[in-house]
Order: C-alpha cells, then sequence, then structure tokens
DNA sequence: CTGTGTGCAAACTCTTTGCATAAGT
DNA sequence: ACTTATGCAAAGAGTTTGCACACAG
C-alpha cells in the first residue's frame, strides 16, 4: 500500500469515514486520475473491470456519502442520471442536450465565466455552491 | 370559447401543434396563470381535478413538445423529476437541495445575477439557454 | 379520408431500501 | 465486542414506448 493510499485513508477519516476496502478502492478510482465526471453505473463498472469486488448499493452510497464529506460535488444536469464532479471549486459546465453530455467550460480568451451580483442566500440558508450550466444544441434545425 | 383560448390556438398552431382539447387545456393551465414551475405528474393531477380528460403520458408528450417549441423550458436541476419553467426568458433558481425544491431568485437590491464572459458554443452548438443555479441548503450542521 | 394525437398498460432506467452477513476499531 | 459497512434482491419513482382507437383538418 503506497503513500497515496495512506493520505486517501487519512482523507476518509478526516469525514468520519472508515476506510474500508470499498471505499478506498473507490476513492483511488474517484481522486486519483484528475478531475473526472462520474455518474454510479459508470464508477460501478470500473470497479467491476478492475476487480474490486463492491456491489452497486455500496457505490451510491459512497457516492453521496463523499459529497457529504465535500469531496465530491453533484453536477445539476437535468438527465435522468446524477452526474457528480470531482472538482468541487466553483466552475462551469457545458450541457450537451441532445446527448445529455456535460463537460466542463474550457478556459477560453476571455477567461472563464463571471457571475456577479449573487444574491444572499434566502434565510436561514447558506449558499452550497453555485453551479452554471450553458445549454448547447447542434446548430441545426430538425 | 373566450379571447384568450383564441390565442392560445393560434400559438399551437404556429407551433406546428393541432390545438387539440388535451393540448389546448394543457395550455390554458401552463400559461394563464403567471409563471410556473411544472413537473409532469403534477400537471396531470390539476388536469384530473380540473376534469380536463387527459392521460399522463400525454401531459408528458405535451411538455416535451411544448419545451421543443420552446413555450417552456427545462430546468436545470438532478432530482428524479424534470421541471418545467414557464418563464423562458434567462432568470435564475435557487435550489433547496434538502428538499429538491426550486424557486426563482427574487429580486434583491442590487438586481439580478449577471453572467459576464460567457464561453462562445463548441463548434456546430448553438447556445439554447443558461442556466444559474445557486444550490442551498439549511445553516445548522447535522 | 388521412394523418396525428391520445390512452392504456407494460416496460425501462436509475436509485433507494430492508435486512442478514461481514468487516473495521 | 460493538458498531458500522456491505451485498443482495426487491421495491420505488419517474418516464418512455407500442399499439389500438379517436379525433382534427
Amino acid at each position: 500500500m503506497g503513500v497515496y493510499s495512506q493520505n486517501l485513508q487519512k482523507r476518509l477519516r478526516n469525514c468520519g469515514l472508515r476506510p474500508t476496502k470499498q471505499r478506498l478502492a473507490l476513492a483511488e478510482m474517484i481522486f486519483s486520475r484528475g478531475h473526472r465526471h462520474i455518474a454510479a453505473e459508470e464508477l460501478y463498472e470500473e470497479a467491476i473491470k478492475a476487480n474490486v469486488p463492491v456491489s452497486l448499493a455500496t457505490v451510491y452510497n459512497t457516492l453521496h456519502q463523499f459529497t457529504e464529506a465535500k469531496l465530491l460535488r453533484i453536477i445539476a444536469v437535468e438527465g435522468s442520471k446524477t452526474w457528480f464532479d470531482t472538482n468541487i471549486a466553483d466552475h462551469h459546465h457545458f450541457y450537451f442536450e441532445h446527448e445529455s453530455k456535460v463537460t466542463d467550460i474550457p478556459e477560453n480568451p476571455a477567461g472563464q465565466p463571471v457571475i456577479t451580483n449573487l444574491p444572499p442566500a434566502p434565510e436561514g440558508m447558506e449558499i452550497t455552491n453555485v453551479d452554471l450550466i450553458v445549454r448547447v444544441r447542434p446548430k441545426r434545425r430538425r
């Protein structure tokens, strides 16, 4: 077990999560490959291929626990699947309507989108994060 | 049948949609009461209560057809239900995570949020619209 | 008439749940 | 030991589909 896994162990413990085999393995898959967009079914299949013994239910549990712990965030798109993002900093997405696909908005000459004049959170609430979705579709008329 | 319904008829025809009983009735419920956030199941029940003979499948069809026709837009939130918004102008939403509820961001002293530096649409794509979701949750720790 | 639209029920997809078993501390 | 996590299979919610019948133009 390398240094990397030891860090993951600490990271999970700090969140009050026991570093079980499954959670460690999933954490490694999720966090050791740069930023990703992940859906449960996907991650499950990836785990199976990598011979990580885990059930789909546990994958769901884990993704939600990581989200609670702010290791992940959910991306606001309305498709049937729930997408989790390993990049928890405020950043934004393109949503391709015709294929229900999400990508980060890439750096462009003018930089990233900027949101000003954000409203205060409603009474008694705190802002978790801010999602900007730019919905796009192919140009030609149907 | 009042002037209002006649306008609806025209509106549907302009979109290439035959003004059937069901579509007219649903259109009236959707568009004659100010801006709303609507989910299929909701609208269906409302219709039943109002003695509009319509099936759930038709409600789904209709909502999607109206969305295609840009009479409605889908709100980007990740809950299990799909929410349609009768306000198709760019405007923004609070998303209450703990209850999967969506509200418009109200006018505030500083005005509405402003987004600058929007990226160009990817090659061959056009921007359908821009959704800003401010995700909030109750303040106290769990 | 002719082409669309509608209704019903079944099918589908994604996600959650309940409970017995296993693993972590 | 004691608590928490996991796995399985079943249930659940929301949505879509296929096809016969009905309605609009």
